[in-house]
DNA sequence: TCCTACGATGGACTTTGTCTAAGTCAAGCA
DNA sequence: TGCTTGACTTAGACAAAGTCCATCGTAGGA
């Protein structure tokens, strides 16, 4: 059931129960929890385990490309387990639901070569925002 | 000269000198300062204004849609005062330079009604990151 | 000129995240 | 199975960015 885990493994991580949890927690639930309710979820499995080393280990799961870091507000940075197809995100302005959405068409071939001022272009976010059907009806 | 000055006089916006300050300092300087560098600059000829006071001032104009907060990193957040020409950002990796960018194309036009999910769609952001010359050389 | 409501002040507070020194433990090895 | 070791974890201090609030000041109308 944890891909996310077998992954980890194969890369030679080091298990130890706090890693396996704060995967556990980001595998088990799609949607994109703050580094805080990650930490919550995984004190309610794992009583002991600090703020810092859900930060680590969060931090380790990005630099290792199997998480994405979305900072989609001012507020705190979201982690979004779905690392393995590309994708953009949907925010609703309310209440800062995040869905993962599929646009068609390529958003690096937009820009021309006279509007890339010499640099060189890694990667693209698209990042839409709107209401979403809940905030909208209330 | 100060276009975004006599716009918010316009508006019905009772003019201070901390207000005039903060605006000149936007206005005269085409970056993407963050809310301390604005602060830095305006301390720099009004001595005693306040942090409070220039993020409310920075608040009121972003709700009037004369200026555009950007929150291109994990930083602060960055104030645009560009808000009158649609456009997109190009960000460096390194050092975190800021250039405005025009993609041909429309991303709204790009995601299905079937990825929308019921949203009301109200704008989209395009961050493009890379690296710029300055640090590509380094 | 005087009044008054709107704006400014500064300092405490909150949120989010990082760092560090000391303790703990997973995993390889005998 | 029992050491050893260095990677991992911990708690709490710290830092950066931003918000809140009670109080004071002042822009602009009467």
């Amino acid at each position: 059931m944890s891909d996310l885990l077998e992954r980890l493994r194969e890369r030679g991580w080091r298990m130890t129960a706090q890693r396996r949890v704060v995967a556990e927690v980001l595998d088990g639930e799609h949607v994109h929890l703050t580094a805080d309710e990650v930490h919550a979820r995984a004190v309610a499995r794992l009583p002991e385990i600090s703020r810092a080393t859900v930060y680590n280990t969060l931090g380790e799961m990005v630099t290792l490309g199997e998480v994405i870091e979305v900072s989609t507000d001012r507020r705190a940075k979201r982690y979004d387990p779905n690392a393995h197809r590309p994708h953009h995100h949907l925010v609703c302005a309310q209440c800062g639901a995040i869905r993962d959405v599929h646009p068609s068409g390529d958003p690096l071939a937009d820009l021309p070569d006279g509007e890339r001022f010499g640099f060189t272009i890694s990667g693209v976010e698209v990042t839409y925002r709107g209401t979403c059907p809940n905030c909208a009806s209330a």
